[in-house]
RNA sequence: GCGCGCAUAGCUCAGUGGUAGAGCGUUUCAUUGACAUUGAAAAGGUCCCAAGUUCGAUCCUUGGUGCGCGCACCA
């Protein structure tokens, strides 16, 4: 009311957000099936499964800001608009937590047995998965919680166990007994993408075999040596490939000894003629580039290492870890004369990259998935423009890896995950033995089918066994876009417009979900794939727990309000380039809510209880017009950046409008001219900036539409954009 | 080794083939007026270096330097 003092108080975020947050659940427009008006226009986004083994971190703030703002863009426009949350069971990752928090208590998942385990594992995913659907809530995430899947719900195990007997009956899956790479802390198999790199100083070893010189990395395995390689344009070594040479090796039955030993030479490209001394040494039971040549020139297999990573097959050294063997065998060849040199070098070394430890290459019996086919159908969807990436440079990395990609070990030795759909025969198995391979291997008999089959269909007789493995992870998320949705969302919501994802689970994660897709719904799963920037500290460096330079998003929602720190994130969101974060973005994201709101309190104070928008241009002044022309190129700059997901550019044009032409400018002026013209243009500015805000700062627009005196609609997050 | 990104104010970053911008910070002024979580103003920049294209380059090209990242079976 006019000549009313307007109490003097700043917004608080503490006690609107939590307040809005109920409003917008109870109305149930997070869910599309309630929308007061349906569009037919789909426009749906898969929230990227986080894990369950732990907090939100920068990442998944950015990510929920950013799908957040497109959300309920798109909400207020029109279209049926959904966001599916949802969990992953994070097989590896999280019983590796798990694993950690019972060596506290001094037990071992071992010692409690599998079913106990299971139960630990799933106590600490009901209250992980609570917790991080919550902290998503608090940033303002308008997901539809109706819609959550976890990916060990049943109807999502169902689907994997489809897709699994599918491919099988595609024949695209296949057991086979190869070289892997084993973690021995983790107890299984992992992926080629499951292992990071890491550089360690070593020592390359230059060895005496017979009438050559090798150098190697690993002495230790030289036990499981069946040949040597040389490059077949080599003309140091052209004339020994095809023949068998006399190496002098250590006796593994006595100290002291040595024995003499054959290996074939053999002639493949594999062997580098620069490097080293230009021979290989080749172990196919323990190096995956060895088993390759092995595999091309049928080379048998021998084991050495067992999968705890400790010697096996190589007599006395047996039950030494490798690394225990590897001082004890050059020690051993120093004093038999078998070591030229030793040189100093820095080597990738192989580790898991979820516990670091390093791999230990091995032999062992896994499920593959064939990639040719898939990886096919994956680029060619991308060269059809069928998925997008934003930008566009990540395309070349994605295409890189699906033109090499090998085959996919799908399989893992773990306790917390999907059985794989297999079952063995236990009663009068027949053993077969199974050739076309570098190995002959004997494989018990099995089927792939869903369900346990009543009675064996091998000897009709038995009670069939499942498989104790599982699946990778990265198996069942493939299938998130579609697996245990109900049909109808399938119709209606398949493929999504857009996933928004960080670049670190490219191909992880984004590629194997479009071969699911065009394998299992025949199309891409998504249009578009933006890939967001990674948060960084200020001063440039990754953000993580171990180093302390992680900053947890809930506590500058604490300090700041979710707004302010939608707001400090998303002003540093330029683009796709990374963000070194700066708190004092934050600090200016509360600054400018509680602009909106003091801004707010003010029109309202001086519009009265009845205000109109009835804007007549024919009355309008040089200031209405330009304030008014301001705003229309402001709702055309943010609809121009949404479209290409420039978030920051977006909101720095709002940020300008609103507070330097709207505020500083209109505001300041319409207080020297109190007409009803004026009135009508201040109102219909703070309706319309209101609106363009909200999917940037949901909170605090929706607390002050709901003090508005005419509103239109109950809520602002349901108001026409 | 191959590839990608970045380099602009003290800090974090926008931006443009022609006088260089924001947020935060700094300095000065303004106070019972929506907001001091404010307003007005100011200081502060060899736009990494070099060459080239151009009437004109911070922007385009090439080379270099520095930082970050991805991929790779170098035994």
């Amino acid at each position: 009311m006019e000549g009313e003092k307007i109490e003097k108080k700043p917004y608080d975020a503490k006690e609107a957000e939590p307040r809005m947050y109920a409003l917008w659940e109870e109305s149930g427009f997070f869910n599309p099936d309630n929308l007061p008006k349906k569009s037919g226009k789909p426009f749906a986004v898969f929230l990227p499964l986080p894990n369950i083994t732990g907090n939100l971190h920068m990442g998944h703030a950015l990510n929920a800001a950013v799908t957040d703002i497109l959300i309920r863009y798109h909400r207020m426009k029109g279209f049926d608009t959904v966001w599916f949350p949802g969990t992953d069971h994070a097989g590896i990752a999280a019983q590796n937590v798990v694993e950690k928090e019972l060596k506290k208590e001094d037990t071992t998942r071992h010692k409690l047995g599998r079913e106990a385990f299971m139960a630990r594992v799933w106590e600490w995913k009901q209250k992980y998965g609570d917790i991080i659907m919550g902290q998503f809530k608090t940033m303002g995430a308008s997901f539809d919680i109706s819609r959550t899947r976890f990916t060990l719900d049943p109807a999502y195990a169902e689907a994997v166990a489809d897709a699994f007997v599918h491919y099988h009956k595609q024949d695209l899956l296949y057991r086979a007994y190869r070289t892997i790479n084993w973690c021995t802390r983790c107890a299984t198999g992992i992926s080629d993408l499951e292992v990071d790199y890491k550089e360690e100083e070593g020592v390359l070893y230059y060895l005496k075999y017979g009438p050559f010189t090798v150098a190697t990395s690993r002495p230790e395995t030289k036990f499981g040596d069946t040949a040597l390689a040389v490059n077949p344009a080599d003309e140091r070594y052209k004339k020994y490939i095809g023949t068998e040479v006399e190496i002098t090796t250590l006796d593994t039955a006595e100290e002291g000894k040595t024995v003499t030993v054959r290996l074939p030479v053999v002639g493949d490209e594999a062997a580098d003629m620069v490097f080293g001394t230009g021979i290989i040494k080749v172990t196919p039971a323990h190096d995956i580039a060895d088993f390759e040549i092995g595999e091309r020139h049928k080379l048998p297999m021998l084991q050495v290492i067992d999968a705890r990573g400790k010697m096996m097959n190589a007599g006395r050294f047996d039950g030494l870890k490798a690394s225990e063997a590897r001082e004890k065998v050059v020690a051993e060849l120093r004093t038999a004369g078998l070591v030229e040199r030793e040189e100093k070098y820095t080597r990738n070394l192989a580790v898991c990259s979820r516990c670091s430890t390093a791999i230990e290459p091995l032999p062992s019996r896994q499920w593959f998935l064939k990639m040719e086919r898939l990886a096919k159908a994956t680029l060619g969807a991308l060269e059809k423009g069928e998925t997008n990436i934003v930008p566009q440079n990540f395309a070349a990395p994605y295409k890189a890896w699906l033109e090499n990609t090998r085959d996919w070990c799908v399989s893992r030795q773990l306790w917390w995950g999907h059985r794989l759909p297999v079952w063995f025969c236990k009663g009068n198995p027949v053993e077969q033995r199974v050739f076309g391979s570098a190995t002959d291997w004997v494989e018990r008999n099995y089927v792939v089918v869903k369900e346990k089959p009543e009675i064996c269909p091998i000897c009709r007789q038995c009670s069939m066994e499942q498989t104790e493995d599982v699946c990778d992870t990265w198996f069942s998320s493939a299938l998130w876009p579609f697996a245990g949705l109900s049909h109808g969302d399938i119709k209606r919501f398949y493929p999504s417009q857009v996933l928004i994802t960080a670049r670190d689970i490219i191909n992880l994660w984004v590629g194997r979900m479009v071969f699911s897709g065009l394998e299992f719904m025949k199309g891409v799963p998504f249009k578009d794939v933006f890939i967001h920037g990674t948060v960084l500290t200020k001063d440039g460096k990754r953000m993580s727990k171990s180093l302390g330079t992680g900053i947890d998003p809930l506590t500058l929602v604490e300090k700041y309000g979710a707004d302010a720190t939608r707001f400090g994130i998303v002003w540093q969101a330029m683009g796709t380039q990374d963000i070194r974060f700066d708190e004092a973005a934050v600090v200016a994201g509360r600054k400018f809510a509680n602009k909106i709101y003091n801004a707010a309190r003010f029109v309202m104070g001086r519009v009265g209880t009845a205000p109109s928008v009835q804007i007549d241009m024919s009355k309008a002044s040089a200031a209405d017009v330009l304030v008014l022309g301001r705003a229309d190129e402001t709702k055309k700059a943010v609809e121009a950046h949404l479209t290409v997901y420039e978030f920051g550019q977006a909101l720095h044009a709002l940020y300008d409008f609103f507070w330097h032409d709207y505020c500083d400018v209109y505001i300041e002026e319409a207080k020297n001219s109190p007409s009803s013209e004026t009135d009508a243009v201040l109102y219909a500015l703070l309706i319309g900036s209101l609106k363009l805000l909200h999917p940037f700062m949901p909170f605090v627009t929706e607390s002050v539409w709901q003090e508005l005196p005419n509103k239109e609609k109950s809520l602002l997050m349901v108001a026409e954009w």
